[in-house]
DNA sequence: GCCTCCGGTTCCCTTGAAGTAACTCGGTAT
DNA sequence: ATACCGAGTTACTTCAAGGGAACCGGAGGC
């Protein structure tokens, strides 16, 4: 209690910025339902790269939203799994997926709108 | 409905990178209760300049987010609210910044461990 | 001896979002 | 004439996130 967003130093502004970050949303989403390893993350989200999957995975560790484990096997088996925070996380993140999905035909509308009332470039 | 934001060319992805920019979770929450103008934004969203805030508030408005108006009064009025869309937008953001100031303990704490867990670097 | 598999790492470059600071515009008040 | 207001704009800089491509290491298989 008593953290407020619009306060210039408020903590939370990093974590919102955490949150916020390009893949954030889609590896969380991912492990939704079951652990998954590196690859299976890599081929599930579409267009990421291994570096910034890394790099992803090893902020949601830090932050303790996701944990890693490396089972020693050869070849290597390393599966992700969300926290009980990460897990926590998955409610509002879901709302929000779920509102982007749902509102893109109307932001699609407004943006073609919007195009139409300026002049075209060309 | 069919959209997902796991494909690499899903529009959500664009709407959900709207969503994350640094700036907009900040100014939607701002708009919740009443119409604000130009300054009241900006004292209201501490640290904020106004070329961001302008560049935030534009992109909302081809997003369909917020509606400006201009009442051509002089000194200038211009009041910004949310529309519709924007409104909608309210309850999955206002999940989102709940959990991140309520969770705020628990990512430090990890953060703290994680770097305890680190050889110091110097 | 070399390849494959998995889970990365390394280096380097590009992009674009954000920040800084100074300036503009048109009208009214002093 | 000058200054001030609100609501921006403009030009320039900065910087971290992201992307690309190549490489690594050790076990087991051919």
């Amino acid at each position: 209690m008593g953290y407020d967003v619009m306060a210039r130093t408020c903590p939370s502004r990093v974590v919102l910025h955490r949150i916020g970050a390009r893949w954030t949303v889609f590896v969380v989403n991912a492990l939704e339902h079951q652990p998954l390893r590196f690859v299976e993350l890599r081929t599930h989200i579409q267009g990421i790269t291994p570096k910034v999957l890394t790099e992803t995975l090893r902020t949601l560790e830090r932050d303790g939203l996701v944990a890693r484990t490396d089972h020693e096997e050869h070849p290597p088996r390393v599966e992700y799994e969300l926290t009980e925070l990460g897990r926590s996380l998955l409610e509002p993140l879901r709302a929000v997926r779920r509102w982007a999905e749902a509102h893109i035909p109307e932001i699609q509308a407004a943006n073609a709108a919007a195009a139409a009332r300026e002049p075209g470039d060309s």
